[in-house]
DNA sequence: ATCCCGAGGG
DNA sequence: CCCTCTGGAT
């Protein structure tokens, strides 16, 4: 990637995006954990919906490995893939008592540990609470990546996130990422892109859609 | 019909 | 690598 066609995309989604932000609403790592580990197949606000009654239900590590399956569904419920959430949940609390005294960890080595918790979710607890930077790859950032030329067409989710790593300056890693889904979500998205709009479709790898 | 800030198992 | 888990919004 040039440097200056980087230059370019950032100052686009800086323009774009000027704020953006973690949409999940958590007070504490481990809500945020809880959080990300619902977002999965499921929209923002419909985790931020669920989520405060779950953690003034669950407030610590102990309470999801002390609860019930059943009652943690019914607080699942309407999210998508519940069952296996709720099943995590519970293995997960379990994991935080028995290893690390309850609190949530701060490496990715040891969060990946967790049920439930793989490298995407590892990178947006450390990212977001921890300070550490970090570069989660969701569908959206993958996509992204690969379209504007960041990465090729068959890397691995990790491949993507190294070579991000390599050419984006570090202090901006969480807000890029944050900009990238935004404009993953509402500009470049999966099925119907919005090519015509686009500041960018020069850049792109893909045939343009719509325009 | 299609998508949503994935992870784990085969 | 591919499959499954899953409901709700659009």
């Amino acid at each position: 990637m040039i440097a200056k066609k980087q230059d370019r995309i950032i100052a686009e989604l800086n323009t774009l995006f000027p704020d953006a932000h973690c949409v999940l609403v958590h007070s504490n790592p481990l809500e945020m954990l809880v959080a990300v580990m619902l977002s999965a197949q499921t929209t923002d606000a419909a985790v931020n919906k669920v989520t405060p009654a779950l953690f003034a239900a669950y407030p610590t590590a102990q309470d999801y490995a002390d609860a019930s399956l059943e009652d943690l569904e019914g607080y699942l419920k309407r999210l998508g893939l519940y069952r296996s959430k709720a099943r995590s949940l519970k293995k997960m609390g379990q994991a935080l008592v028995e290893h690390f005294d309850g609190e949530v960890p701060h490496t990715m080595k040891q969060l990946t540990t967790l049920p439930g918790v793989g490298r995407k979710t590892a990178n947006v607890v450390l990212g977001e609470c921890f300070g550490v930077p970090s570069v989660p790859v969701d569908t959206h950032v993958e996509r992204i990546s690969k379209r504007l030329g960041f990465a090729k067409r068959d890397d691995t989710v990790l491949d993507v996130e190294r070579k991000l790593k390599r050419t984006l300056p570090r202090d901006s890693w969480m807000k890029l990422h944050h900009q990238f889904i935004f404009f993953g979500r509402y500009v470049c998205k999966a099925q119907n892109p919005k090519c015509k709009e686009c500041h960018l479709v020069d850049l792109c790898k893909e045939p343009h859609k719509n325009l």
